[in-house]
DNA sequence: CTATTATTTAGCTTATTAGCTAAATAGATT
DNA sequence: AATCTATTTAGCTAATAAGCTAAATAATAG
């Protein structure tokens, strides 16, 4: 369960255009990384990647790319698997459902409160 | 439909401590503002309140919260409406809608995709 | 028309964030 | 061991954001 605190670092990760487009790029699959080949292939998603290779798509400094990703992966909203020298890259699937679930709870909670207040209040 | 553009200032804006205590509470109906009796009692919802009884509940100057405000008007997570001398705002529900779907649709088309790569790489 | 209440705008200061380059670290390859 | 590749850390600068007070605006009330 996300506190208040997972949240706001959860949003002010993804309220930035970098990181936006990093993020959602690695649902679209538009970075290329070269797999190891001794590795099962279903060991790692189509859609990982590692740092370099989201880097080339973007012009700025390798290292600010690694900043955000760092900053991404502290809020938990990717995941970031060494193997060998390199960093596989995933979204984090199971905090975007929670996220989902937030706002999808939010509105329902707010449309059931609204409902009651309309029954109180006309009479 | 929300652009990427729309996207990044919602995220912006619940992004800060400030803004998302502000905007959490607006949903719990903690901040109370004494609603003119001329008007019906319906044509304002339990919900919303005024600026000044939102800054109450902040150690922050008023215009410090105007400005916040302000910025969850312009990312349309919240709407401000002029009622006589005061203003009252209410969550945007819509756009809540709006962004719990895009979680959930990110999330159906990501599995889905895995489920494709899946029945690929194994044999 | 003056005063009061509610809110915003302007202008300023400080803190945070986002970018950079250079250097350090980690692991793989030769 | 030396080198190459991948990534992070350190330290810096510039831009943005968040706070403040004082003044301006808007509407209502007296």
């Amino acid at each position: 369960m996300l506190n208040m605190e997972d949240k706001i670092k959860i949003f002010k990760a993804l309220g930035n255009e970098t990181r936006f487009k990093i993020f959602k790029t690695l649902f679209t699959g538009g970075y290329a990384c070269s797999i190891d080949e001794s590795k099962p292939k279903d060991d790692i998603i189509a859609q990982a990647t590692c740092v370099t290779s989201i880097a080339e798509q973007f012009d700025f400094a390798l290292p600010t790319i690694s900043r955000h990703l760092k900053e991404m992966k502290d809020a938990k909203i990717i995941t970031m698997t060494k193997n060998k020298n390199k960093i596989y890259i995933e979204p984090n699937i199971e905090i975007m459902k929670e996220i989902a679930g937030c706002f999808t709870t939010l509105v329902k909670e707010y449309e059931d409160g609204v409902i009651f207040q309309f029954d109180n209040t006309k009479k």
